[in-house]
This record gives structure tokens, C-alpha cells and sequence, in this order.
RNA sequence: GGAGAGUUGGCCGAGUGGUCGAAGGCACUCCCCUGCUAAGGGAGCAUAGGACCAAAAAUUCUAUCGAGGGUUCGAAUCCCUCACUCUCCGCCA
């Protein structure tokens, strides 16, 4: 959520930032809404203050035990205008909130400027692909063949864009969570956490999944009480731990990571990586979360971001970092830089991890703040990356380190995890 | 699922219709005193929004005592609904 105060002093800014966005804001219905908020609000505030000192004199009267007939006939007449005004002033209140939360961020300057993924810059880019004297299978082919992964068995259970691991692919799945969260609590400072995959709309709200991306998520009726929602990323729970929380500055900065699946409807995206487990209903992700002093997070920013690279080099990956451009950053960022793993069937780069840096966005609508030097309750900056996305650095692997006969070597560092295990075999 | 008790400021806690944005304590900040590691005295100390202003400060107004609704001239206080917490019983991985 941007500042009402920005939108209010610098509409000019708010609406050439969320230009390079390729949004045209209309500002002519705020500012409409905004000069009846002024009229009525103040209105309603004379009107209020009437009624409140003509209820204490009441009261004092009341106290000295005179007569208070003619008082109370005045302060009646208040009533019907008083009502009015404050049910539109509701009505209006709720209209800006409506536009405040439908807004997106603005992006960070540093943020290049573009209109789709096609404008993202490389930042820089990690490893060597790895030159085949085979034909490279992509990981559908390699794990199916392996007699570990298996699509049918998956669709039959739940349906398309789901899956089953079994064996040792399901073991070296588990492996790569415990890896990599071993890696950033040992390592990385970072606090892990158990958390609900379920949770309620205000925390959806808080860190922006709603209201205006209800189609991307999961619901689950809960009977009277509404509903929960499945949690897309480890991102929501995490971040909705400082909802509503004023910190002390020496809680600073808090670094929370949890391995959690995570549920997305995936609207929209009917047609795209259809095959193979890009992209599921269901997947796991390890994620990472920093709630951060304003005057650090570009500086967290860049160290999540390594974070994240630093799992992808020991599993000796080859990589690039890209900052995303200001039409290709989701709706709360205002910078992200996105890590794409190669994947040599596709002979491209795959989008494998997200780190963004939303300023302030998302904890001003979490109300999450902390006590700053001259003892005021200041927003804080949060921030969040996948470090990584379990199932994508399956496909990694699977593709990355397949031999001609079939099998595929596992990465070093996760073989501790796999009992010795350094090649998966066809059972 | 049943029965009961709760939810007040950073924390603890008083407060059952008016003088309550809210006693008292703790914590914190400043000043004084004292001087040796702890004590005494005084002052200040919630959040958000509005008005005023070029802006800040000051001033002032409004709202906020779990959330929402109601009664009333007036609600922390009375009524209703909901959420959450705790205790006991039941069920249960």
C-alpha cells in the first residue's frame, strides 16, 4: 500500500512511477473523492465536537442538578446531520482504501525501465552450461525413465499439475530442503520456523495476495467464520509475524526462513510449461524473509540475493541474476532481481528464486513497525526470496547432472543427506 | 462439541453511564539531589487522521479501551453478534 500522504502532495510522481509500470493512473477520481473527504470530514468533525461539549455540559448540569430539558431538545437537533455525515464519510474512507489497495508500488529507481521480461538486465551470471555427448532428455524424460517420477499416478490422485516423487527422487526432494535450510540457519543467520500453510485474509491482505489476486489462491471453507487460504509462498506466514508489532530497534534485522509447500491456482497460465514440474498446483519452496531498518534494505536486498545464489553454487549450478524490469515486478515490489537456473533441455534460463525488496508497501498494511531513535513508531522495510524453490531445483538437477546411461549424479553436498548415495539409478 | 472466565496504553493493572484518553505501578527520556553501583525528588511519556501552515513545530479538533453493530444527549462501562486467549469436561493424530 503507497502513502496516502504521497498520493495527496506528489500526485504527479505516484502516477509516473506507476507509468513505467504501464499503468495509467487516473487521478481524477481520487482527487474527486479526496476534496469530498476534506468537506465532509471536517464537517463531521464540527458537528462531533458540538455534540461532545453539549453532552459534558449536560452532564455537569445533570452533576449541579438543574433542569437540562432545554439542552438536550438542542443537542437532539444534531443527530439526523451528524448520522449522514459519518456514514458518508465511511463510504468515502472506504473508496480511498479501496483505491490504496488496489495500487501497486512504485518502483525503486534503481529498478530498470522497461514493459515485459524482455527489457530485464543481466546482472550476472554463474557456471559454465555443461557440454552433452548425448542427447539431452529433459527432466520428465530422466526422472520417468528412472521409474521415480511419475505424472499418471499424480493425475489420477489430484489432476493435472500435481506430482509424485518416489524413491530415491523423493528422498533427494527432501534432501534439498534440509540442505538448504541447513545452509541458511547455520550460515546465513536466519531463524527457521514452522508456520501455518493455512491462513486467514488478513494475513493474504497484509502482505498483498488480496484483494486483488483472489483468483491465484486456494480457498478452504471454514463454515461461518469465512474461509482460510492455502499459502501460496512461505512469504505470508513469515512476513505476518510482524503484523500489527512495533519492534524494538535491537530486534533488528529479523531473519526468518521456513520450508513449506506451497499452493497456487494458476490461473491464468493455462498452456505454459503444461509438461514436466515447472509449474504445479503444488510445490515446495525453502523461503526467505527479512524485516529490515528502511536505511537497509537495498543493502538486505543484495545480501538475500546471495543468499539465494549461494545454495545454487554448492549444488553447482550454472545461473544468472536478473533485475526485473518495471513493467515485470510484481504488484508490491519495488525492485526484485529474479536467479534463472539453466536448464539444457530448454536450452535456456529458468526463473528458479524471487528476491524483492517492497520498502515499506507491505508493512504499512501489516502495520509493522518499529520504535525508531527519536522513540517514534516508524514502518518498517520488508523483504523475501526464495532460497530456493525445492521442486525447480529438482528439474535443475535432474537435467544438469544426467549421464548418457541414463542415471544422474547427485550434487556433493546433499549426498550426506542421501546416505553416502552419489548416482540415482533406474530402479 | 459442552460449561465457565477473560481481552484496557511499551508492559502490569484500576476503572459498571458524564468531570475517563483512561488511576496507580514498571519501563523509558530529561532535570535536580546524592554519591559508589544503588537510592530520593520533579517533569514528560499512546496511536492514527483532520484543520491551521509554504513547511516543520506549536495549537486545536476527531477517532481509538479485542472487532463489528445497537441503546443513549453522552459508552471502556449497558445489550447483541463475532474473533481470540485461558480453565474444566468430551472427542481426537
Amino acid at each position: 500500500m503507497l502513502d496516502i500522504q504521497l498520493l495527496r502532495t506528489n500526485p504527479d510522481l505516484v502516477a509516473r512511477k506507476l507509468a513505467t509500470r504501464g499503468l495509467q493512473w487516473d487521478q481524477s477520481a481520487f482527487r474527486a473523492l479526496e476534496d469530498e473527504r476534506k468537506t465532509v470530514q471536517t464537517r463531521t468533525q464540527e458537528l462531533q465536537a458540538r455534540r461532545n461539549s453539549a453532552s459534558k455540559a449536560i452532564g455537569a448540569a445533570k452533576g449541579r442538578g438543574e433542569d437540562v430539558s432545554a439542552q438536550l431538545a438542542e443537542v437532539a437537533t444534531l443527530g439526523d446531520a451528524l448520522t449522514a455525515d459519518e456514514a458518508r464519510l465511511d463510504e468515502i474512507q472506504a473508496r480511498l482504501e479501496e483505491i490504496l489497495l488496489g495500487l501497486p508500488n512504485l518502483p525503486h529507481d534503481s529498478t530498470p525501465i522497461g514493459s515485459s521480461d524482455k527489457d530485464n538486465v543481466e546482472v550476472r551470471r554463474w557456471g559454465t552450461p555443461r557440454l552433452f555427448d548425448f542427447g539431452v532428455r529433459d527432466h520428465t524424460d530422466v526422472g520417468e525413465r528412472l521409474g521415480l517420477l511419475d505424472f499418471a499416478t499424480a493425475a489420477r490422485i489430484s489432476g493435472a499439475r500435481f506430482t509424485v516423487l518416489k524413491g530415491a527422487l523423493s528422498r533427494l526432494h527432501r534432501a534439498l530442503g534440509q540442505f538448504m535450510l541447513d545452509v541458511h540457519t547455520s550460515e546465513h543467520g536466519y531463524t527457521e520456523a514452522y508456520v501455518p500453510y493455512m491462513v486467514n485474509a488478513d494475513s493474504m491482505r497484509g502482505t498483498g495476495q488480496l484483494p486483488k489476486f483472489e483468483e491465484d489462491l486456494f480457498g478452504v471453507p471454514r463454515g461461518e467464520q469465512g474461509k482460510f487460504y492455502l499459502i501460496p509462498t512461505a512469504e505470508v506466514p513469515l512476513t505476518n509475524f510482524v503484523r500489527d508489532q512495533i519492534l524494538a530497534p535491537e530486534q533488528l534485522p529479523l531473519r526468518l526462513t521456513a520450508h513449506t509447500p506451497c499452493f497456487r491456482s494458476e490461473a491464468g497460465s493455462y498452456g505454459r510449461d503444461v509438461k514436466g514440474m515447472i509449474r504445479q498446483h503444488q510445490f515446495d519452496k525453502v523461503e526467505l524473509v527479512q524485516i529490515v531498518h528502511p536505511d537497509l534494505s537495498y543493502q538486505a536486498l543484495e545480501e538475500l540475493t546471495g543468499h539465494a545464489e549461494s545454495i545454487l553454487q554448492r549444488l553447482d549450478l550454472p545461473y544468472r541474476v536478473m533485475a526485473l524490469c518495471s513493467g515485470d515486478i510484481g504488484a508490491g515490489s519495488a525492485k526484485t532481481y529474479d536467479l534463472e537456473v539453466w536448464l539444457p533441455a530448454q536450452n535456456a534460463y529458468r526463473e528458479i528464486s524471487s528476491c524483492s525488496n517492497f520498502e515499506a508497501y507491505q508493512a504499512r498494511r501489516l502495520q509493522a513497525r518499529f520504535r525508531n531513535d527519536k522513540g517514534r513508531p516508524e514502518l518498517l522495510h520488508t523483504l523475501n526470496g526464495s532460497g530456493l524453490a525445492v521442486g525447480r531445483t529438482l528439474v535443475a538437477i535432474l537435467e544438469n547432472g544426467q549421464q548418457a546411461d541414463g542415471s544422474v549424479l547427485v550434487p556433493a553436498v546433499l549426498r550426506p543427506y542421501l546416505g553416502g548415495l552419489e548416482r540415482i539409478q533406474a530402479v
